[in-house]
RNA sequence: GGAGGGGUUCCCGAGCGGUCAAAGGGAGCAGACUGUAAAUCUGUCGGCUCAGCCUACGGAGGUUCGAACCCUCCCCCCUCCA
């Protein structure tokens, strides 16, 4: 079987490893590895995806991920590259957050038989005692030292409180008591990590007198420069309930040309052999290969039929697409005639007699939501960006009536080139 | 605790008594061009019952016909000193 590492290496999740050839020696057993996972909400988001997948890579190879939800650092807040002391949030939704991340990782990993755990830095880090702590954990810690961390460089501009500062000893503890108890020899984590990484590697050297290894991601960014996961309707999360898989697909799809090959490297398990196809492509294929992409990570987040359903959406909203049989043969994406099935595309429901009436566009076009004013609403009508049917809607008070209905009892509102909401009329009665 | 400097619209940042919903930039949105990408150019960019009105310049008061701009108190941030 092929060693991790290199599945890691090739496929672009390594941005910064402590020691490369005893990391890849070390991978050649089972071994049990660490990430942690800040609950500072409901859902995890598209950020925490590279992680994630590094996981269940480890597992798909044999070894034992760990997946930490940081209840107890969260209280905390990590200053690492941050210019502001982060909002506190309060035990009990902290708490809350972490039973919601639980049930999240069970839809990437496998829990049985301890093939993977899952567990709460929580469970620790609330029972230690203080003075105890800085006597046995503290006192390896050089202040002068993590003065001079790069991590910190911005806080100390700016100011850094005392109990951010500590942040780095909770997570060097982490590892450590991980290492005791579960036999944890490897933290991964994001680059920003690298520092408070570092420390519980230093840290385990120093009270056990072994070795530990790290291992940092890079930093993603799109080729725009954005952060992953955001957008202008904000983060793209992982739970359906606040992300629906069709605007999960729809973020993937609308990846930058620069990133397709690289996402589709990280964000799904085709072979290389077929994800390296992306690089020669162009035009029509590099936007099959976009498909491939968004159908491959919606399902892997939410199943198989979700992501069917959403390519359906998709191709209802934008049009038909064959998928070539040949390109990236391993993706379970439907080839051939695809059926539309416009269900997933966002709509929101009138009576009959609302809708005889008539209603003026833009009152439309900002109650489904696809403007967050009326304002809004009435300059993109009046600019020419609203459409109905298809058709630019000529007036920003045009009224829009049961007139205008298709053939399925469907009105498409649309904002732009791609942003699409349906009006359905509920029957005549 | 003391001295000084600050807090402006999503972000940075100008404004320092009326012409200020507030320059400029960034982000966002739309149009043109395209490939549901990028870049570029154009427009737009607090809300509404939209030629008018309402809400906004850390908070609360005050001066004034009129305050983001002046005064008082409070809160927060930064720098230096303890």
């Amino acid at each position: 079987m092929k060693n991790v590492y290199d599945v890691f290496l090739e496929r672009g999740f390594i941005e910064q490893v402590t020691d490369e050839t005893e990391v890849r020696k070390a991978l050649e057993k089972p071994l049990t590895c660490y990430i942690g996972f800040d609950p500072t909400a409901t859902s995890l988001h598209i950020g925490s995806l590279v992680p994630i997948m590094a996981l269940v890579h480890l597992q798909r190879n044999g070894h034992r991920p760990i997946a930490l939800v940081g209840a107890g650092t969260a209280l905390i807040g990590d200053p690492s590259g941050k210019t502001e002391m982060r909002q506190v949030l309060s035990r009990e939704t902290i708490d809350f957050n972490a039973q919601c991340l639980r049930k999240q990782f069970s839809r990437y990993l496998d829990f049985e038989d301890q093939k993977a755990l899952m567990l709460n830095n929580a469970d620790w880090l609330t029972n230690l005692n203080y003075i105890g702590f800085l006597r046995d954990i503290g006192r390896h810690f050089s202040v002068n030292k993590m003065l001079a961390a790069e991590s910190y460089k911005i806080r100390l501009e700016k100011g850094l409180s005392f109990i951010e500062f500590n942040y780095m000893l909770l997570q060097a503890y982490d590892f450590l008591h991980l290492f005791q108890n579960h036999e944890c020899v490897m933290q991964m984590g994001g680059n920003d990590q690298w520092g408070n990484m570092l420390a519980g590697v230093d840290l385990i050297r120093r009270i056990e007198g072994k070795t530990a290894q790290s291992m940092t991601f890079p930093l993603f960014t799109t080729a725009t420069g954005q952060k992953m996961g955001k957008t202008e309707k904000g983060t793209i999360w992982l739970d359906p309930e606040m992300t629906s898989p069709y605007d999960y697909y729809q973020y993937w799809i609308n990846t930058d040309d620069a990133d397709v090959g690289k996402f589709l490297a990280l964000f799904t398990f085709l072979p290389m052999e077929e994800v390296n196809q992306a690089k020669s492509l162009s035009d029509k294929e590099l936007n099959m290969a976009k498909a491939i992409l968004a159908f491959e990570a919606t399902r892997i987040t939410h199943g198989e039929d979700a992501a069917i359903v959403a390519w359906q959406a998709s191709v209802a909203a934008f049009g038909e697409k064959v998928m070539d049989p040949s390109l990236m043969p391993s993706s379970a994406i439907p080839r051939g005639q695809v059926a539309k099935e416009a269900s997933a595309i966002p709509s929101i429901t009138k009576t009959w007699d609302e809708l005889a009436q008539g209603i003026p566009a833009y009152e439309l076009v900002y109650e489904c939501g696809l403007c967050s004013s009326k304002g809004e609403a009435r300059r993109l009508i009046a600019q020419g960006g609203g459409y109905m049917n298809d058709e630019p809607i000529p007036a920003f008070d045009a009224l829009i009536s049961t007139d205008h209905l298709d053939g399925d009892g469907h009105i498409r509102l649309r904002k732009g080139k791609k942003k699409y909401m349906i009006v359905k009329v509920e029957e005549k009665k």
